[in-house]
DNA sequence: GGCGCCGTTTGATTCAGGTAAAGCCCATTG
DNA sequence: CAATGGGCTTTACCTGAATCAAACGGCGCC
């Protein structure tokens, strides 16, 4: 699907790369953007196809992953609005991209962004600013993964998804969960029934409340951040 | 240790971020660049100190690695001449990084290399385009560590270094190994003795040749890749 | 030449998390 | 409203890699 709004009415302005980017750039911005919305569980990009766009979630959910021939999994992460999404390495995506919930994209022509950045350096610095970030996050969820226990996995898990959603703040977060436990299992480089153990073991420890499949709600996020980094 | 070379005299320019930039602003970027060299097992930057620089490999070996109170350790990547260093979320270096060997740096006040970017866009692109090869890279591990078993894990470390090193090319390679068995192991996500273990096994069927501690020699690169990446 | 120090290998045992197999809970549907 | 099925949980059992333990070089040093 299609629609035609444009980067001055974008909901995420403050979130996307293109923060602070001044009015007379983002209209050129627009002019190579394509705005897409697309269904829940619909696929964005394929791991391996030639990378040819370059794509700004602006609303829904989306995962990422790759997979090995026999079907094994790793969910590299998941984005939510203000995320990049295209990243390769040489001319190939590296990563399949799929959407968790009704999701909305703008899309951009590789080539014609990377021009870009050479008319416009703020968008280069930004963009910079956002890699060095999901680096960052990349370098953090390989510790989880190369090092951290099922239990401190999905407590860190808990945590990541409260701070990215934005509800961190309050005392007892409900945490909205768009993925099923297959995809928490995938991403954790755990199965589904040692997620299913361990949230039931934080249940039981009273830091969690499962009231239903989508929402977990935090009872304890103190403890839940020391079980996490094991303090 | 400060030297005092040039960007002009840089051996590595050709794989460096500032491949491709142009005399005029290779200039620029000397005015701000302080080459360093260090000696090995030297700390460069350490995680959560401010992040006040950012660097270039030019020469050695470095290896970045996340750590847990406890003293469990991830270590989320091995550099080699080209790549960069400082990555940052916030204002904090994420992770640690040391020389595995004698290494050459050039060193930038991050404030002032962003404000380049600003000025020479051409930066801005071959940064944006090094750190989707890096972001890409891990992913892969990602992948690794979240879903390879032992064999595969040490197979995809023999052949990331063969194609790193740049002797991938040959028949069977002989590859020098700067770093232990501990820094192995704490890259795969693994022990050393499961490390030890494995590579023993690759050699009792043949793959390799393990001639002294710091070289492997690769007697079968397409099995061993086979084994990485399961085909 | 013998001694001690490390990094590495090898072997025996344990255990966290995987595998397999029910069972449960709803939502959907004929 | 029974029947089907998909997602999640629970239980029992198993295994790959961790842990614990010991032996084995290689090398510098008296």
């Amino acid at each position: 699907m299609l629609l035609d709004p444009s980067c001055s009415q974008c909901d995420i302005r403050d979130a996307a790369f293109c923060k602070g980017v001044p009015e007379r750039e983002t209209a050129r911005l627009e002019t190579i953007a394509t705005f897409l919305d697309i269904e829940s569980g619909e696929t964005i990009i394929s791991e391996a196809d030639p990378a040819e766009h370059i794509f700004n979630v602006t609303g829904g959910a989306v995962k990422l992953y790759k997979l090995m021939t026999d079907g094994r999994r790793q969910i590299t992460g998941f984005l939510f609005p203000g995320s990049f999404l295209g990243v390769s390495n040489h001319s190939e995506y590296a990563y399949t991209a799929e959407a968790l919930t009704p999701t909305s994209l703008c899309r951009f022509p590789l080539k014609q962004f990377e021009a870009l950045l050479g008319e416009f350096p703020l968008i280069g610095q930004r963009m910079v600013s956002i890699m060095m970030d999901d680096l960052a996050g990349a370098q953090s969820q390989m510790l989880l993964l190369g090092r951290k226990t099922a239990r401190e996995r999905v407590a860190s898990f808990l945590v990541l998804l409260a701070e990215r959603t934005g509800v961190s703040a309050e005392a007892t977060p409900l945490l909205p969960i768009p993925m099923n436990r297959v995809d928490i299992a995938d991403f954790l480089g755990l199965t589904i029934e040692t997620v299913s153990r361990t949230l039931t073991g934080l249940k039981k420890d009273g830091f969690i409340a499962i009231p239903d499949g989508g929402h977990i709600q935090v009872l304890d996020m103190d403890h839940l951040v020391t079980i996490a980094e094991h303090l």
